[in-house]
DNA sequence: TTAGGGTTAG
């Protein structure tokens, strides 16, 4: 009696001291009765369930050593050890072991290791054993589900389902089968994978004739998988329709928000959910808000949600520190980004490569790679996305020398192929540099199918170095690829109209009236006072725009004065002279940077985002307003930051 | 007395 009451003091010793200080070896010594088989069973679960796996293991192991048999109870903590670890090599010796002790077969025991071969990716053992089990139940389902979803292969996540509801109505009655909240949400983790709106909708209506509509988890997941197939006003409703909201969803419905680019309901719910009062936001919260801010240039609130997560003490961590990071670089504030990315404890290869992605996008390619080699000498592998972000930064300083250099090195040294990505910047970089023939040459030879990212960038080359021939060819393949796309049809144009091909400009002219084609309008937004403001091209929406444009009239006379001329070279040709000067004279752009003089005190900077590319006449007017009004102004467009101050633009002219 | 799930950054 007395014996099993000082082993249960310590094993609630232990308990409670795995929560605080995971290191329990010298308690173990001290206290544990090493002969109980469940005293070590108990002090491995209770290091597995507190996420101390190495720990577990090493109980385990040492336990083997004093030669006690593992039972039914063991197994399960212990593989699960090895599945957190990802540690294969232990988890089949573990195999092993239970298949010596007769334990294989296990329900327990054979689901953690089918879990444990799928998280190590493993799959086909996975499978073999999932198949070797004779009774099933919604777990073992649940991790086999789960197993297809996380190495990739939703589809067959969804068809195993189909089997499970087979079996299911197979064994009606019977309490092994039935489906579960947390089956289901693995299954619908499976669709928002595959985007089908149809799978979607299909699982939404057997969740409702199965009384799960009410489950806040399965609620949160099927916001997620409708947001997936695209269908956003689904997610919402289901978000508006749930009894119980926790954090996850509030912070699913604006992330999901925050990844579309509706950056205003994601912060018009944020501000709802901290007006909430039954929910407190955390890490993952303020990081979606961020990301709605790096889209829309909401610079202000920016700065008040890193001021929060400093306050939350969050700003070190590698998920809000990447945030946080990422935002200053999409407001253009890089000196703010490099603060911040200093500030980090830790970096992962996201971090830096939004550090290098940001240099770059802001017009600072050295710098770009200077922190890339950085990252390469901290041991931080770059993947696909930092070669991307590499050489963006050199096509946006038209540095060819380095673009070749590590496009090259990207697959011989890195190991990593190039993807539609990589080409578009290595075309685009070849291109400017009026090395047509060569950038074409690379299309030819390139191991994915060239989109219409591509073709646009050597279309554009051609437009820029005057090439027809090499610009036919890429316009007749955007027609295919992207046929209702009217920029194609206006670039072409323009090259025969600088060849003076006039019959031409007039059949293009004609191709774009048959096939009912519009520009896509052009939109900037500016942030004043914390307010993201949109404007619209030639703008009468807007509740200030009579002030507005009796505010850019007096600044014409000015800008005139001060020797500006209207630039018409991106206007279709086929305007009259008036039309045109009239339409570039309310390019959106142009009203926002007129809207942030108007309502900020002078000196200020002014911030404005848009959704295209600037156009020539915008770029020389608003190098001149920086002189003139002795402002710092930047742009970002589609591409890249636009620093414009004392009549400079930090892109040179260059874009 | 042990096995399964949902939200975040490049």
């Amino acid at each position: 009696m007395k014996n099993s009451n000082t082993k249960s003091a310590a094993l609630s010793a232990l308990s409670q001291c795995s929560a605080t200080n995971p290191n329990l070896t010298s308690l173990f010594t001290k206290y544990v009765d090493k002969t109980s088989v469940s005293s070590w069973n108990s002090v491995i679960a209770d290091l597995a369930r507190n996420g101390d796996s190495l720990e577990a293991l090493r109980a385990f192991s040492s336990m083997r050593k004093l030669s006690l048999v593992p039972n039914r109870s063991t197994f399960p903590c212990a593989i699960k050890s090895c599945s957190a670890l990802f540690d294969l090599h232990s988890g089949r010796q573990a195999h092993q072991q239970a298949f010596v002790f007769g334990l294989q077969s296990d329900l327990f025991v054979s689901s953690a290791l089918i879990d444990m071969y799928s998280k190590c990716g493993y799959l086909v053992d996975a499978r073999t054993l999932f198949d070797e089990i004779p009774q099933r139940n919604v777990v073992s389902w649940t991790i086999m589900f789960t197993g297809y979803v996380q190495n990739g292969l939703s589809h067959d996540a969804l068809i195993l389902f189909k089997d499970f509801l087979k079996e299911e109505s197979e064994t009606e009655g019977e309490k092994e089968a039935g489906i579960d909240s947390v089956a289901l949400v693995s299954v619908l983790s499976a669709c928002s994978r595959v985007s089908g709106k149809g799978i979607t909708e299909g699982l939404h209506g057997f969740i409702v004739k199965r009384g799960f509509q009410g489950d806040t988890r399965v609620g949160n997941t099927l916001m997620d998988a409708y947001a997936k197939c695209g269908e956003v006003g689904a997610s919402r409703k289901v978000f508006d329709e749930m009894d119980e909201k926790d954090v996850i969803s509030w912070n699913s419905m604006i992330a999901v928000y925050a990844q579309v680019g509706k950056s205003a309901e994601a912060m018009e719910l944020f501000f709802a959910l901290v007006r909430d009062k039954n929910v407190h936001y955390n890490s993952v919260t303020l990081s979606a808000v961020l990301l709605a801010c790096a889209h829309s240039g909401a610079l202000q609130v920016g700065k008040c949600l890193h001021n929060q997560a400093m306050k939350m003490g969050l700003q070190e961590t590698v998920y809000i520190g990447t945030s946080v990071v990422d935002m200053y670089c999409k407001c253009g504030r890089i000196e703010a980004a490099k603060r911040a990315f200093n500030q980090m404890k830790e970096k992962n290869v996201k971090s830096w490569s939004a550090m290098v992605a940001g240099y770059g996008a802001n017009g600072l390619a050295k710098e770009a790679l200077d922190v890339f080699c950085c990252m390469n000498s901290s041991g931080v592998k770059p993947n696909y996305i930092t070669f991307v972000s590499v050489l963006a930064a050199c096509s946006h300083a038209g540095m060819l020398d380095e673009g070749k250099y590590w496009f090259s090195a990207m697959e011989n040294r890195f190991g990593i192929e190039p993807g539609v990505e990589h080409y578009g910047c290595m075309i685009d970089l070849l291109g400017r540099a009026g090395r047509l023939g060569e950038a074409y040459n690379l299309i030819k030879k390139m191991k994915v199918k060239p989109d219409f990212v591509i073709w646009g960038s050597l279309l554009a080359a051609c437009r820029m170095h005057r090439n027809v021939e090499l610009g036919e060819i890429s316009a007749r393949k955007l027609f295919e690829l992207d046929p209702k796309n009217c920029g194609y049809y206006v670039l072409l144009s323009n090259i025969y109209a600088d060849a003076g091909r006039w019959d031409d400009v007039e059949r293009m002219r004609l191709l774009m009236k048959n096939r009912g084609l519009m520009k896509p309008p052009g939109f900037s937004l500016v942030e004043i006072k914390g307010r993201v403001h949109v404007f619209l091209v030639g703008d009468m929406e807007h509740p200030e725009h009579e002030r507005i444009h009796a505010y850019m009239e007096k600044l014409y006379v000015e800008l005139e004065e001060a020797g500006y001329m209207p630039n018409m070279t991106s206007v279709l040709h086929d305007v009259n002279e008036e039309e045109k000067g009239m339409s570039i004279r309310v390019h959106s752009e142009k009203l926002a940077v007129a809207f942030g003089l108007m309502n900020s005190v002078p000196g200020a900077a002014i911030q404005v985002i848009k959704n295209l590319r600037i156009c020539g006449d915008c770029h020389t007017m608003i190098k001149l307003i920086s002189k003139i009004r002795k402002r710092e102004i930047v742009v970002r467009d589609s591409k890249r930051f636009h620093h414009f101050k004392d009549g400079c633009c930090s892109c040179k002219d260059y874009w």
